[in-house]
DNA sequence: CAGGGACTCT
DNA sequence: AGAGTCC
């Protein structure tokens, strides 16, 4: 049956199922924060231009390269050896994270999964793009696009030259596109894998691309002297490989697995045998929402405890912004700190963390709310566990604390999802009130009187702390009334407690009105003005997709968004929606680290 | 560094 | 849960 690889000259789809089946692209931003900077100056794309943090240089134009400037150049070396450079501070990284999140966004138009990697980067894996493109192709002759690592000395039986080669077409009209709407010129490595993708990515730049097939990976990688030059491979792991007299990646490709295996686990030794032969199979994982979001403060030092109450009451309200913004309910909170140590420099975080009553935050109108007195309540939580982090009885020196919500409102599916949709929905209220000829406080109120589930809701004495359930504690999903204070009635949130009450049928019927009030133009805004944000837009998009309101996550560029197709928005909506794999998608997405771009060239070096 | 997150292991 | 790593 191996002969079905010799026919190779005919892709077929088993051939796809072979050796090297997937197709994927790495895109790679020029010199990021520089073309940022100079989208919105243009009069600075002829001068050397550097970014400034702190008193580094992050990155530079290439203008500036030109005449020395390094990546993390001090500013005073930077200006010796170039005079005239330009310097424009980047430390707030907000429109950064903009663009970021435009490219991200556009990347979408090709439906296939996009992974973001920091603000930078981005895989594709538009294996099955392919596919289709190969059906309606003729196969004979297809030339690839850009640079070629190297010349294949035979076609590789499974197909995937061929793959390749439009994969690399496919990247090519993908940074045009990039350019073209965006104005950012960017680099591309294609690779039947994302570890061969991104390190060849860097080889010819800036605004160029290039193709490696899968028989010149090993080769490739040999040509690496450090082992930290492969992605996941960390200080950590190159000081345990370097220890053992494993140095570059030539020495990793020759030493025995169980040699590895007597110094990592056993899955690490065999990932880190087979990233060395350019071997990887991790998937592209489509980005989605955050799965954590915090925030964290770093100084000389505290030592006082109401110093410490007043960084993370500091944290903690900009914490509430971002995760209004985000739209989820948290549900786990953690709190971090480093305390000063001589030893081992920065790191050596400790944290703890705990459930927190789901009473705490309300979705009034669609956006999160909380209370004063909510707040309180996290803040005796916090200080909760930092009691649990620190002896008072002794003293102590913090160089850093972090505040981080960890987990969100679980989704659900099938029938229990209609009522999340509920649960978030702002105009429930508005819906009902139509229904019910407006008898605002009258029927808000009724909600209040049904059935107290009794015990779940005996929170207020105790409650902020959930004890972690033994048993999964059913959601506490039914806040007792009585205990919110004002703006009860004003409060559409509210309803949330009634519907919980309704049987399936009855939460389909109200879905329904919701939407046909929408459809109407009468959603009647329960929730006074939003932010800044285009709210018209928002609700058209509310109607397309059938009125969710947790529309594309916050680090979509709406604009952006909005350009694409109307069926497209809607297939990207159900994608965030309902992530892949059941579980919310992964990978950050509110990443704003200094991510120096092109990084990875600093390992390459070539062999002498 | 510094600030955010994700993944993995225990 | 908490620590360690990695980017």
């Amino acid at each position: 049956m191996d002969d079905r690889n010799m026919d190779s000259s005919s892709s077929t789809i088993t051939d796809v199922a072979t050796k090297h089946p997937k197709s994927i692209i790495h895109i790679d931003i020029d010199c990021f924060y520089a073309q940022v900077e100079m989208l919105r100056k243009p009069e600075l794309r002829s001068e050397p231009l550097g970014i400034q943090q702190k008193n580094i240089v992050v990155t530079s134009n290439y203008e500036a390269r030109k005449c020395g400037i390094k990546k993390c150049m001090l500013v005073s070396e930077a200006l010796k050896s170039c005079p005239n450079l330009k310097l424009v501070n980047g430390e707030d990284l907000h429109d950064y994270r903009a663009s970021s999140n435009k490219i991200f966004t556009l990347l979408q138009h090709w439906k296939s999964p996009v992974e973001k990697l920091g603000m930078d980067e981005n895989f594709i894996d538009v294996t099955n793009l392919i596919q289709e493109k190969i059906k309606s192709t003729n196969l004979s002759n297809i030339k690839f696009t850009g640079h070629l690592y190297r010349e294949p000395e035979t076609e590789c039986p499974c197909g995937c030259h061929t793959r390749l080669k439009i994969a690399s077409q496919l990247a090519s009209e993908i940074r045009q596109k990039i350019f073209d709407e965006l104005g950012f010129t960017t680099c591309a490595g294609i690779a039947h894998n994302k570890l061969l993708a991104k390190l060849i990515c860097p080889l010819h730049k800036p605004n160029e691309q290039t193709l490696i097939y899968p028989e010149h990976g090993e080769e490739f990688m040999s040509t690496f002297q450090s082992v930290r030059a492969i992605p996941s491979i960390g200080s950590k792991t190159t000081e345990t490989l370097i220890s053992q007299n494993i140095i570059s990646v030539s020495d990793l490709q020759q030493v025995a697995v169980d040699v590895l295996k007597k110094h990592f686990s056993s899955d690490m030794a065999v990932r880190l045998k087979n990233l060395c032969f350019g071997e990887d199979n991790t998937p592209v994982k489509q980005t989605g929402r955050p799965q954590s979001i915090g925030l964290e403060d770093s100084f000389k030092t505290v030592s006082v405890r109401s110093e410490v109450e007043e960084k993370f009451s500091a944290l903690l309200q900009r914490l509430l912004m971002l995760v209004r913004e985000d739209g989820r309910i948290p549900v786990s909170l953690r709190v971090t700190l480093r305390k000063k140590d001589v030893k081992r420099l920065s790191s050596h975080r400790e944290s703890r963390q705990c459930q927190i009553s789901s009473s705490i935050f309300t979705v009034n109108g669609g956006v999160i709310t909380i209370t004063e007195a909510g707040q309180q309540k996290l803040m005796t939580i916090i200080m909760r566990l930092f009691n649990k982090l620190i002896d008072l009885s002794k003293p102590f020196h913090l160089t850093l604390v972090g505040l981080a919500f960890t987990k969100f409102q679980e989704r659900m599916t099938g029938r229990s999802s209609i009522v999340n949709y509920l649960m978030n929905d702002l105009s429930v209220q508005s819906v009902l009130n139509i229904q019910n000829d407006c008898d605002t406080s009258a029927s808000s109120m009724d909600y209040s009187a049904v059935s107290p589930s009794s015990s779940t809701t005996t929170d207020l004495s105790d409650g902020e702390v959930e004890p972690s359930p033994k048993k999964p504690k059913k959601v506490n999903w039914i806040a007792k009334r009585r205990c919110l204070s004002r703006e009860d009635v004003a409060s559409p949130s509210k309803l949330k407690v009634g519907e919980l009450r309704l049987n399936s049928k009855e939460l389909e019927k109200v879905s329904e009105l919701r939407l046909n009030s929408r459809d109407r133009s009468l959603t009647p805004r329960a929730s006074p003005a939003k932010d800044n944000m285009s709210d018209t837009s928002d609700n058209m998009k509310d109607i397309a997709e059938g009125g969710n309101c947790d529309e594309c996550p916050s680090y979509v560029d709406k604009d952006v968004f909005n350009a694409l197709p109307e069926e497209m928005q809607q297939e990207l909506k159900s994608m965030w929606k309902n992530p892949a794999n059941s579980e919310l998608p992964r990978t950050s997405t509110r990443n704003m680290n200094k991510s120096k771009p092109n990084s990875i060239l600093k390992y390459f070096v070539p062999q002498k």
